[in-house]
DNA sequence: GTCTATACTACGATAGAC
DNA sequence: GTCTATCGTAGTATAGAC
């Protein structure tokens, strides 16, 4: 039964956010009391939590594979550090337009704006994962560029496929269209490439 | 008091979303009782559409200054079109980090997670007012593009900037500090400036 | 046009039965 | 370990006084 109250915690807290949903609402939808919260994570608060310590594990669980495939930044040529950019982009894309992941990604939006308990768990255990290759890897690409600079590139390169998430709506809206259909999708992956790429070139290796 | 309630509300709802905040709460900051809120929005949900409208023609005040300074895209050069890119860019990524706009830009980002009716407020008569206009100078910096692949460039090309907002909490962990100095901002416009020329320039101007 | 009174509903926390 | 019952608090909305 607690599995199942955090299942249900991760939907209703991803979606709607901390104040928005009430313990009885989780409870009912787990087929369970209200008071089975109280029980087992002590309080509303300490579900919120529980709920911060799943997504940061099933982040982890989702982008591992990806992630063990990367070789050691420092013996990649800065071209190869590019490419991998460009995959890790892309992943991290998909991650943000899969329709399973919207109440994660919504729960650390909202976290990011107002950060509480649970950004430092998901920042910790979850996000630090991705972050902190793909920064090593921007550096090797760009090595003309101080260590500030270079993690600076990496969270906007980042910011435009987090862009799939946070600006959805304007995004649908400026496409004119309701759904992201699998061209739509492939048109993503190569503008992000695209941008990428022109990002992350050397100026002396720009064609 | 009407005015009064409304400026309130910015704040509150835009700080702590529509759920977080009380009317009670919100009325007496406003120095009035709640019957007031009853009584000019008819209703908590009133009030919340009456900020939407409020913050959408704060954005356009705010940003008309510099929009009014755009020549049309049409008699601009792709170099040209690019600098005001350049700019536009840039003035966007100092709303996003100045302070004063951190409520507005809360309420925004979401609404773009839960679209309400207010959103559409702030779609329609805030937001297009910047993203159109840039839009049209995306296509002409890089004629090349369809017109799908120019809005998809030019969402996230602002994306970058919108991450200020967005990945505040973990840019700040990830630069190993708690606030955005004159420095750092100066760091970023130039950041900026680099990525957005290097997505903006055609293949074949590229040095 | 503005505020006070009050009614009603729902929340989270707790104690105690099973 | 789980549920029922209940408490105190806080939310919106309404009616009516000024």
């Amino acid at each position: 039964m607690k599995d199942r109250l955090v299942e249900i915690a991760v939907q209703e807290f991803g979606r709607h956010g901390f104040d928005a949903v009430g313990t009885r609402a989780i409870a009912e939808a787990a087929g369970s009391a209200m008071s089975a919260i109280t029980y087992h994570f002590g309080g509303k608060q300490g579900l919120y939590l529980a709920v911060a310590e799943h997504i940061a594990s099933s982040m982890r669980d989702k982008l591992h594979p990806t992630l063990a495939t990367i070789p050691d930044p420092v013996n990649c040529s800065p071209r190869e550090a590019e490419d991998w950019c460009v995959h890790l982009v892309q992943v991290f894309a998909a991650v943000m337009l899969r329709p399973e992941s919207e109440a994660w990604s919504l729960f650390i939006v909202r976290e990011q704006q107002q950060p509480t308990d649970a950004f430092k768990i998901i920042l910790e255990k979850g996000m630090a994962a991705i972050v902190e290759p793909f920064m090593a890897l921007v550096s090797v690409a760009r090595p003309e560029l101080s260590e500030e600079a270079a993690r600076l590139t990496a969270l906007f390169v980042l910011g435009q496929a987090l862009m799939l998430r946070t600006g959805r709506a304007t995004m649908l809206h400026i496409l004119q269209t309701t759904e992201i259909t699998p061209r739509l999708v492939e048109l993503i992956e190569l503008r992000l490439e695209d941008n990428v790429r022109r990002i992350l070139q050397r100026p002396d290796v720009q064609p």
